[in-house]
RNA sequence: GCGAGAGUGGCGGAAUUGGUAGACGCGCUGGACUUAGGAUCCAGUGGCCUAAAGCUGUGGGGGUUCGAGUCCCCCCUCUCGCACCA
C-alpha cells in the first residue's frame, strides 16, 4: 500500500486478483439459496454512457452485497447486438455491421471490466451469434406450428429513417421510438405477428401477482392490454346484404342507437360507395384521412369529421333505418373497426350529431330529471333508467347491460365479449442486421417451414447494406433462392429478419447455460436459477421490452422450455441521468467547450441554459464516464453516481459532487495508512474493548444496521453511504487524540474501520480490498460474511431528551436511559431552561414520548 | 381531461411508524499550512438581526393534533403515464 491513494494501481491490481482467482464464476449448487442478479444488456453502441454506469453499478452492489449474505449470486452480462445503429454505422462509414458490432462489445467489455463489475463472463452471449439466434428461430418455427406465430396483410407503421416495420409498441406519440423526429406512416403490407394477444388475459391477470414490481410499470402494462367488457352487435345493412358488427361497452343504450360509423379503412367503404354519385367526394374523404398520420388524426385537437356512405343499416332492436358513416376517429384495428352512436349518452356522438344534424334518442333518463333531445347541450353519460327501450323500459340501465347482452345472444344479434387495446406483435424487419425469419415461399407448397434440423438460417456476413438503408437479403441470390423442404422445387426464402426485440426477451433464460447445445435451454440449469430474482433496468422498457419478456415466458412454458410464468419477480426502474445542456439559438445543443462564457463559440450569440437532456438518448454534451474513471478511477464513479440520489429517482449531473466522492475516499485511505501499526490485525478481533469508547462501539453497529436496512429493504445506496461517511467522521473525531489511546480503545476503533470497509465494499471494491489487506486480513472481501448487528452495542446509557413548551423546542437534558416516564418528566420540570420559559403560566398538561421528547404545554 | 408521483437551503438530497427539519455531500465564507494553490486540514454556513437572545422557516391557504415536511380538505406548479378505445 502507498501512502497517497492512487486509484488506478489498486484498481488493477484487484482486477486481476479477481479474475485470476475467479472470484465471480458461479455454478449451480441445490444446497444454497440462489440469487439472479440481473441488468438490462446493453446494445453494443459504441462506449458505455453515464446510464449504464448507473444501471450496472447499482446491480452490482446489490449482486456484492448477497454474495456477502451467503447467497449463491447469478450475474451476467450479454450484448443485444442486433440492431439499426450497426447498419447505420455500414453506410456511414463503410464498416460490417458485425465488425462494428464486435469492436463495439469488446471496447465495451473493456470498460465494464474497468468498472470492477462482478459480472461471470463465462455466461457472456451476443444474440447476433448463431448459437444464440438459431434457438430463436427453433422457437420461431414451434410457435408457427400451435398458431403463436402467423403472417398477415395489415395495415402496419412504417418508419421512413429505418426503412421498416414497427411495432405498435415502437411508437411513442406517433413517432418512430428510435427517431423523435420521424413521423410514422400507415403501410399496408405483409407481415408476420406473435399472437401476443392470445396471453392478454393472463398477463393481466398477472399484474396483480407482480408486487415486487413498481405500480406505475404495472398500470402502464395494464392500460396498454387494456382490456374492456363489452358486446359485439350486428346490425343489417338494408342493401346490401351485409352485416356490420360494431364493439361497444355500453350495449345499455343500443336503442339509442341513431347513426353507425365506419373506420376510413374498413373494407366495407368501398363496396358501399361503389357507383353512387358520392363515391369521388367521398373517396377523397377517406384519402385525406389516412394520409393523416395516426398521432394527429386520434389527437384531441382534430376536428371529428365524417362523410355519409350513401348507406343505411336497421338498428337490430328498434328497427329503424339508420344512416352510415365513415368517420375520421374512428380506428380500424380497435373493435371492430365500426361503431355505433348514441348521441344522447356519448359526448363524442353528441357533438358528431349536432354538426351533421343527426337524429337524437333518449333512452336514459336521469333520477328527478326528464332530459329533452331538443334542449339538450351535451350527453348525458350518468346512471339512470331506461327509456324508449322496448321491454326493458324501467329498468336501471346498470342493471339492464346483463339482460340487454343476453336477449341479443338468443336473438342472435350479438353477444357479450372481451375487447383487447392490444394487438398481436409485429415482428417482421425490412433489414438486414437481425435474426433471419426460417420461412421458405414455393410457388407449389406456398409458405414451408425450414426444417428445425436444417436450422440455423445463418444470416450471411458477406453482404454490404444498400446505400438507401435498404436490406441487401431480397436482393442476395446466394440467400433467398432455396429449394423447397417439401417438394424439393425451387423456391424463395424469406427475407424479413425479427425484430430484435425477440432476442432480449429470453437472453435471462440463455444466460442459465450460454453454451449448451442440446437445445435452446438446459432444463436443468435454467430451473434451478429461473426466475430472475431482481431486474434492474430504465422505466423506458416499462411496456416494450419487459411486456415481450412477460409473453415470451408464457410461451416457452407453454413449449415446455420453462417452468416460470414470469420471468422477473422483483423490478428496479433506475432513474434517467440527465444534464443541464447549453444551447444556441442558432446551432441547438452545445457541447461543453463549444459554449464559452455564456457566448456560443461558433456564432457568439447568448448561450440559454435550460432543457435537461436524458444523456443515453443524446450524443451531445454527454459526460462520458471514461474521461471520470481516467480521473477518479472506477470506485469514485460508482461511489458518486449512488450516492448523489436514490436510484428511482433520475439524477441531474454535477461535474463537482464527483470529487467530493474521490475526496472522501482519499480520507478513508488516509484514515488506514496513517494509523495502520495499530489497527492492523485479523479479524474479528477479541471483545475486550466493549467498554472502551462506547460511543463508537454503538455508531458502528448502528451504522451496520443502517447500511443492511437501506440496502435490503429499498436500495438506497445514497443513505447507506452517508451513513458509513458518519462513522468515518466519527472515528477522525476519536483519532484525534491518537496518542492518548489505551489499547482497548484501538480495538474499538479497529473494529469501526474494518466495518467501514466492510460495509462500502460493495459500492467500492477496489478500495476495501487493499485497505483490507492492509488491516492485515487475506483474502477478497466478497468472500467475508456480512456483519451482523450486535444488540447489546445499540444499548444507550444516556439519551438526549428535548424539552418542548407548547411544541416548540426550548431545551434539551441528557438523562440515563433507564430513566421511567415519570422520572423524565420531573427532570423536565427542573430544567431551568424550561422553567424560564414556562414561567407563570400554568401547566395544563405534559406529554412525554419515551426517551425522546417532553412537551409541556401551557 | 383522467390517473400516478413530486414540490424541503445556493445545489444533489436526508428526515423509513406524526416527535430535535436540513443527516451526508457539493458550493460558499473565514482561518491554518504554504513560494503558490483549483492540494490538504480546521471552523462556520436556511432566513431575519452586528451578535446574543429571539423570531421565522419544508409550493400557497385552511384543518386535525400536545406536536405536522409527514395525516385531511382546497388551490398552484412540475414530471410521468393514459387520453376520441366505442
Amino acid at each position: 500500500m502507498e501512502s497517497r491513494y492512487e486509484p488506478e494501481g489498486v484498481e488493477s491490481k484487484w482486477q486481476m486478483r479477481w479474475q485470476a482467482d475467479g472470484l465471480f464464476k458461479v455454478k449451480e449448487d441445490i444446497s444454497r439459496d440462489k440469487y439472479y442478479l440481473l441488468e438490462m444488456f446493453p446494445y453494443p453502441s459504441g462506449k458505455i454512457h453515464m446510464g449504464h454506469v448507473r444501471n450496472y453499478t447499482i446491480g452490482d452492489v446489490v449482486a456484492r452485497y448477497k454474495r456477502m449474505q451467503g447467497k449463491n449470486v447469478i450475474h451476467p452480462m450479454g450484448w443485444d447486438a442486433f440492431g439499426l445503429p450497426a447498419e447505420n454505422a455500414a453506410i456511414e462509414h463503410g464498416i460490417h455491421p458485425a465488425k462494428w458490432t464486435y469492436d463495439n462489445i469488446s471496447a465495451m467489455k473493456r470498460q465494464l471490466k474497468r468498472m470492477g463489475f462482478s459480472y461471470d463472463w463465462d455466461r457472456e452471449l451476443a444474440t447476433c451469434d448463431p448459437s444464440y439466434y438459431r434457438w430463436e428461430q427453433l422457437f420461431f418455427l414451434e410457435m408457427y406450428e400451435r398458431g403463436l406465430a402467423y403472417k398477415k396483410r395489415t395495415h402496419v407503421n412504417w418508419c421512413d429513417k429505418c426503412q421498416t416495420v414497427l411495432a405498435n409498441e415502437q411508437v411513442e406519440d406517433g413517432r418512430c421510438w428510435r427517431h423523435s423526429d420521424q413521423e410514422v406512416t400507415i403501410k399496408e403490407m405483409d407481415s408476420w405477428f406473435l399472437r401476443i394477444t392470445r396471453y392478454a388475459d393472463e398477463m393481466l391477470e398477472f399484474c396483480e401477482r407482480l408486487p415486487g414490481w413498481p405500480e406505475r410499470v404495472l398500470t402502464m402494462q395494464k392500460n396498454w392490454i387494456g382490456k374492456s367488457y363489452g358486446a359485439l352487435i350486428r346490425f343489417p345493412m338494408v342493401e346490401p346484404d351485409e352485416v356490420i358488427e360494431v364493439f361497444t361497452t355500453r350495449q345499455d343504450t343500443v336503442f339509442g342507437a341513431t347513426f353507425l360509423c365506419l373506420a376510413p379503412e374498413h373494407p366495407l367503404v368501398t363496396k358501399l360507395i361503389k357507383g353512387l354519385p358520392e363515391e369521388r367526394e367521398v373517396l377523397a374523404f377517406v384519402d385525406r384521412t389516412l394520409k393523416m398520420d395516426r398521432f394527429m388524426r386520434t389527437s384531441d385537437f382534430t376536428e371529428k369529421e365524417g362523410i355519409f356512405s350513401g348507406s343505411y343499416c336497421l338498428n337490430p332492436m328498434t328497427r329503424d333505418k339508420i344512416p352510415i358513416y365513415i368517420a375520421n376517429f374512428v380506428l380500424f384495428d380497435y373493435g371492430t373497426g365500426a361503431i355505433m352512436a348514441v348521441p344522447t349518452h356519448d359526448q363524442r356522438d353528441f357533438e358528431f350529431a349536432r354538426k351533421y344534424g343527426l337524429p337524437l334518442r333518449v333512452v336514459i333518463q336521469p333520477e328527478g330529471q326528464v332530459l329533452d333531445v331538443d334542449n339538450m347541450t351535451e350527453a348525458y353519460v350518468g346512471e339512470g333508467v331506461l327509456v324508449n327501450s322496448g321491454p326493458f323500459d324501467g329498468k336501471r340501465n346498470t342493471e339492464a347491460m346483463e339482460e340487454i347482452a343476453d336477449y341479443l345472444k338468443s336473438e342472435v344479434l350479438g353477444e357479450k365479449t372481451v375487447n383487447y387495446r392490444l394487438r398481436d406483435w409485429g415482428i417482421s424487419r425490412q433489414r438486414y442486421w437481425g435474426a433471419p425469419i426460417p420461412i421458405v415461399y414455393c410457388d407449389k407448397c406456398g409458405t414451408v417451414p425450414v426444417p428445425k434440423d436444417k436450422l440455423p438460417v445463418v444470416l450471411p456476413l458477406d453482404l454490404q447494406v444498400r446505400p438507401n438503408g435498404g436490406s441487401p437479403l431480397p436482393f442476395e441470390p446466394s440467400f433467398c433462392m432455396t429449394y423447397c423442404p417439401r417438394c424439393g422445387g425451387p423456391a424463395r426464402r424469406e427475407t424479413d429478419t425479427m425484430d430484435t426485440f425477440v432476442e432480449s426477451s429470453w437472453y435471462f433464460d440463455r444466460y442459465a447455460c450460454p453454451d449448451y447445445d442440446k437445445g435452446p435451454l438446459d432444463p436443468e440449469k435454467v430451473s434451478y436459477w429461473m426466475p430472475v430474482d431482481q431486474y434492474i433496468g430504465g422505466i423506458e422498457h416499462a411496456i416494450l421490452h419487459l411486456l415481450y419478456s412477460r409473453f415470451f415466458t408464457r410461451v416457452l412454458s407453454d413449449l415446455g422450455y420453462l417452468k416460470v410464468r414470469e420471468p422477473f419477480t422483483n423490478l428496479l426502474t433506475q432513474g434517467m441521468v440527465c444534464k443541464e445542456i447549453e444551447s444556441c439559438p442558432i446551432h441547438g445543443y452545445l457541447y461543453p467547450h463549444e459554449a464559452r462564457e455564456g457566448t456560443c463559440s461558433r456564432c457568439g450569440s447568448k448561450v440559454v441554459v435550460g432543457a435537461s437532456l436524458k444523456m443515453s438518448k443524446s450524443k451531445k454534451n454527454v459526460v462520458d464516464p471514461q474521461d471520470l474513471i481516467d480521473r477518479y478511477g472506477a470506485d469514485t464513479v460508482r461511489m458518486f453516481c449512488l450516492f448523489a440520489s436514490p436510484p428511482e429517482r433520475d439524477l441531474e449531473w454535477n461535474d463537482k459532487g464527483v470529487e467530493g466522492s474521490f475526496r472522501f475516499l482519499h480520507r478513508l485511505w488516509r484514515l488506514v495508512w496513517d494509523s495502520r501499526d495499530k489497527l492492523a490485525g485479523t479479524f474479528p478481533c477479541e471483545k475486550d474493548g466493549s467498554e472502551y469508547l462506547p460511543a463508537l462501539h454503538r455508531k458502528t453497529h448502528q451504522t451496520i444496521k443502517k447500511v443492511t436496512e437501506d440496502i435490503e429493504n429499498r436500495f438506497h445506496f445514497n443513505t447507506a453511504i452517508a451513513a458509513v461517511m458518519e462513522l468515518v467522521n466519527e472515528i477522525n473525531r476519536v483519532l484525534e487524540d491518537k496518542d492518548s489511546l489505551r489499547a482497548g480503545e484501538w480495538l474499538v476503533i479497529r473494529e469501526a474501520v474494518a466495518m467501514a470497509v466492510i460495509l462500502l465494499s460493495p459500492v467500492v471494491p477496489h478500495i476495501c480490498d487493499e485497505l483490507w489487506e492492509t488491516l492485515g486480513n487475506d483474502g477478497c472481501l466478497l468472500s467475508v460474511p456480512w456483519p451482523s448487528v450486535d444488540e447489546a452495542a445499540l444499548k444507550e446509557e444516556k439519551r438526549v431528551v428535548v424539552l418542548q413548551v407548547n411544541g416548540k423546542v426550548r431545551s434539551r437534558i441528557e438523562v440515563p436511559a433507564s430513566l421511567g416516564e415519570e422520572e423524565i418528566k420531573e427532570l423536565a420540570l427542573a430544567d431551568p431552561r424550561l422553567r424560564q420559559f414556562i414561567a407563570d403560566k400554568t401547566v395544563k398538561k405534559t406529554v412525554v414520548v419515551q426517551k425522546k421528547l417532553v412537551n409541556v404545554v401551557v
